[in-house]
Order: C-alpha cells, then sequence, then structure tokens
DNA sequence: AGCAACAAATATC
DNA sequence: GATATTTGTTGCT
C-alpha cells in the first residue's frame, strides 16, 4: 500500500491508524518497565493481538516490540555518552550506508527579516488548510515563498489548532486553501519524496535567537536526537538550555524543523507542544523508516 | 513573570 | 549502591 493511499484510508477521524497505534504508544511508554505482551495490550484495547500487531506494522514499519525498544531507551541514559545520541545502532548504520541515503527532507529555509516578525505578520497572506498525515490531523500553512507552519491535532480539535499557529502571527490574514497546501503535504509525510534535488522551501518567522535554534535542529540527522544543552552549545550560548527548550517548543514547522529530536540530557523526552506521545510517535516512526530504506 | 533545562544535593528504596 | 525528588541557577521572551 502506498503511504499516499494509507492517508486515504486514514481520513475519518476517530478510529485511524494513528488512533490506534497512539494509544498502543501510550500504553508501552508507561508500562514499558513490566514489557507488556502484545496479546495484554490488544485486549485492552478490545483488538486482536494479530489487528494491532499488523497496523501498528504497517504504520510504523516496525513491530511494537522494537518500537518499545527504541522509545524506551530515553530511560538508558549510558547512550548519551557519545554526541548525536543513536536512536536504534543497526537502523542507524543501514540509514547512513544505502545509495540512498535517508538524510531528512531537504530544506531550504529563508529566515524572514526581523521586520516581519516585529509586525506580527501584518501584510502577510497564509494560506492554510488541513491534511491527514500518520500523526492525526496536521494543518499546513503556507505563504507564497513556502511553508511557513505545520501544527497537529485530533478529532474535533482543528480549531484550536489553527488559533495556537494563528496567534504566533496575529496580524496576517488567513485563507482556507487546501488546495495550495495538499502538494506540501504529501511531500512532507512521505520519506520517498525527500530529494535534494527538489528542496522543500520553508519560511521561518521568528526572533533572532530562536530562529539559530531551530536551524540547529535542521542538523540533527533522522532517527537521531540531541540534547537541549548540547543545541545551547553549538549556538555558542552553552548555558541557554533553557532558553534553547522554550525556543524548541515554539518551533511552528512541528516534523519539518524536528523539534522532537531534542531530549532531556538525561535521556528523558520532556515535553512536546503537541503531546509527548506524538513525539514518542515520530521518534518511533523515523526509527522505522531508517530500517527500511 | 514564565518556561519542552541542568547539575548538584538530598531523600528513599 | 542505585534511583527519586528537591533546590538553586540559568538565558531569553
Amino acid at each position: 500500500m502506498t503511504v499516499a493511499a494509507r492517508f486515504e484510508a486514514d481520513i475519518t477521524p476517530t478510529g485511524t491508524d494513528y488512533d490506534t497505534v497512539r494509544r498502543v504508544i501510550e500504553r508501552l511508554s508507561r508500562d514499558y518497565r513490566e514489557q507488556p505482551t502484545l496479546e495484554t495490550i490488544a485486549a485492552d484495547l478490545g483488538r486482536s493481538p494479530s489487528e494491532v500487531q499488523k497496523t501498528f506494522t504497517r504504520w510504523a514499519g516496525l513491530s511494537p516490540k522494537a518500537f518499545l525498544q527504541a522509545v524506551t531507551l530515553d530511560n538508558a541514559k549510558h547512550l548519551l555518552g557519545t554526541e548525536g545520541l543513536p536512536l536504534l545502532d543497526a537502523s542507524l548504520e543501514l540509514g547512513y550506508s544505502g545509495p540512498g541515503r535517508l538524510h531528512d527532507l531537504f530544506v531550504t529555509h529563508e529566515a524572514m527579516s526581523p521586520g516581519v516578525w516585529k509586525a506580527r505578520g501584518e501584510g502577510l497572506t497564509i494560506a492554510y488548510g488541513y491534511h491527514p498525515s500518520p500523526f492525526g490531523t496536521a494543518l499546513m500553512m503556507a505563504t507564497d515563498r513556502g511553508l511557513a507552519g505545520i501544527a497537529f491535532c485530533d478529532g474535533d480539535e482543528e480549531e484550536s489548532a489553527f488559533e495556537d499557529m494563528a496567534r504566533r502571527w496575529p496580524k496576517a490574514a488567513y485563507v482556507r486553501d487546501d488546495a495550495k497546501t495538499a502538494p506540501y503535504a504529501s511531500r512532507v509525510f512521505d520519506p520517498g519524496r525527500w530529494r535534494a534535488d527538489e528542496p522543500l522551501r520553508v519560511v521561518m518567522i521568528g526572533s533572532d535567537f530562536q530562529i539559530r535554534v531551530w536551524e540547529a535542529l535542521l542538523d540533527i540527522p533522522m532517527g537521531r536526537a540531541k540534547t537541549y544543552s548540547g543545541i545551547a552549545g553549538e549556538i555558542g550560548s552553552p548555558k541557554a538550555a533553557r532558553a534553547v527548550g522554550a525556543a524548541v517548543g515554539r518551533n511552528p514547522l512541528s516534523f519539518v524543523v524536528p523539534c522532537h529530536r531534542a531530549i532531556g540530557a538525561s535521556g528523558a523526552l520532556t515535553g512536546y507542544h503537541w503531546g509527548l506521545t506524538r513525539k514518542r510517535a515520530m521518534l518511533g516512526w523515523e526509527t522505522g523508516r531508517l530500517g527500511a530504506g
């Protein structure tokens, strides 16, 4: 099944793949100490083990068990010894050695002038639309210069997600235009279409400090993570870990600018604007893509 | 004032 | 001893 086709099947708000997957991840994250069996999890969801197993594997590209290993490593402090904490060693090797090395979305970004930031988006026209994604419904926002924002929501949260985004540039004019944002959605969530010859244009609207942080995030390869303090050191303010955290949290382009790859120094996942479960989901999903690539 | 942090110190098993 | 929990400090919005 192609990725696009899977999105089609995903379009109903409840009972989506992501919905099932999310609940499995929640369960695994909470009870990983007990290493719950597939059978128990399925029983609690009121589904058969094979149903859960299939849905999960189709979505993540790896079994619930492998996923469990990938995300519970946020408690494996010993992996933090080296820079750039590999999420799953074997997969990482695969990701780098293949001819079509799975790097990120090749992103060309430009920073909006501080003027636009200070004017809170005044004079800017932003088209937006809602699209299904592996992590729930994605709200995409674009200016004519490129992609400017991505938000996530489940079910009936579309309004609040929009308001969350619109608050960032309160004076911009917003126009609903799904046709304009749809191409971005299909590009962003389909790793098969992440190519250097067709870079994704994004615009970053934020303060100097924020943009430096977001650029640092773009440097983190898929399936890896960095600590907040590591990022702070990299952008030349080694003591600003906490400020980095705040800036990461304000990242308007979630997923494209991989804010989910920033974790605490202990390996704990700390926070995520669109929900910790979604952060785990993204990390696990990426681990799965690496293994498949 | 308020944070998606951190390191060191202290309490708990 | 190894892990939880608390406390002081921190830089940027």
